[in-house]
DNA sequence: TCCTTCGTGAGAGTGCTCTCTCATGACGAT
DNA sequence: ATCGTCATGAGAGAGCACTCTCACGAAGGA
């Protein structure tokens, strides 16, 4: 308490503000439901507060999912050195995957309350692009627009979405799931960076 | 009322029935926002005896998203003289996300009541399954299980996740957020049959 | 030291999903 | 015509995502 007595104010806050992040972060570790409600409880504040710091449980979620994620370059450093396409994509499908599974609850809720609110969807990490955009930084536009297309395609393979159809609908496992979105996102890029050579 | 007279009480129920399934319907196709409190306001019925023939808002939709598909053979019909899997896959894609356009808040509205439980999936259409599969039909497997894996790709870009993916996430239009799973099932599907002609 | 500011808590309130109970009233059977 | 069954309505109630108000109390500035 000695060190930054600067502003006792914004100390308080940052706490406050780090208890609920934290509090987040653990519920949704832990697989049980996340609400705001719990969250607020397990962060010793009141439901008030938590919304005073959080316009809705979208945006904590995010935080707290974003604040456990390591970020497109460490995640992808074991292929940092790769200079092929499908195996670069696949990794980073393969590694998003395994994150929404070890916070599928938080990440259902996520999609819950932004599915019927289109317009906060803005507040959604977008982990995947930022995945799909450094996987596939290397690599020039094989043909003019395909990149994008790609690009728009993955974000149909490699995400939380997918993840969710795989196992709900379609009744694979977890593991199987995850499989089978990898090597989707490895047959688009291939596709994509086979049309022309 | 002189035909059927058997039984007046089933009659009723079966009255009471089609008229929840109606006032859904309509409000699907309306765009507005489908609720139970909404759907039984409209339907002239308790929000009680609405939950009595429905066990929760995803069966009804369902049922009143049903009533209104055409079902598959009916949709395919214009590529059913096809022998090209690309063709008829892109058609069926392309006819499933039109449809889940026509009828997006109460696509919406499922989605965001199955995601947090997974156990009520079965309460879905899978429309996209029939579709997959009849468009499918034809066609022997290329190689052993890559029909299968085709599938379970297919269900990726072609569903209603896709299409909210591509306009909430990546921010398309609806046009081309239609024309993307479109392209992307092709590619799916073009590769899955190049691999082993 | 006083006093203003501001972070916070408590609670009500809206609308939603869904469960349960109780009363009513119409219908079919006798 | 009467009686019992059963479909229905009305309402409470739990839990959720929020929104808003009001009052408390501590931190900071004067």
């Amino acid at each position: 308490m000695e060190a930054e007595t600067a502003t006792g104010r914004a100390n308080q806050k940052a706490r406050t503000r780090k208890a609920i992040v934290d509090a987040c972060r653990d519920l949704a570790r832990s697989g049980a439901e996340v609400t705001m409600p719990r969250v607020a409880k397990a962060a010793l504040v009141s439901e008030a507060t938590a919304y005073r710091y959080f316009p809705d449980l979208t945006s904590l979620l995010r935080e707290a999912l974003v604040a456990v994620w390591p970020g497109p370059e460490q995640a992808l450093a074991p292929v940092a050195a790769s200079s092929d396409p499908v195996e670069r994509v696949a990794f980073a499908t393969g590694y998003l995957l395994r994150h929404v599974r070890a916070h599928e609850a938080a990440v259902r809720a996520m999609i819950s309350t932004t599915i019927t609110a289109p317009a906060r969807s803005g507040a959604r990490p977008g982990m995947r692009f930022a995945l799909i955009d450094r996987a596939l930084a290397p690599f020039a536009d094989p043909s003019p627009g395909a990149l994008a297309r790609l690009k728009h395609s993955l974000a149909l393979a490699c995400g939380a979405e997918a993840f969710f159809v795989l196992t709900d609908l379609c009744g694979l496992s977890p593991d199987d799931a995850v499989a089978t979105a990898v090597e989707t996102a490895a047959t688009l890029t291939r596709a994509a960076f086979a049309a022309q050579t």
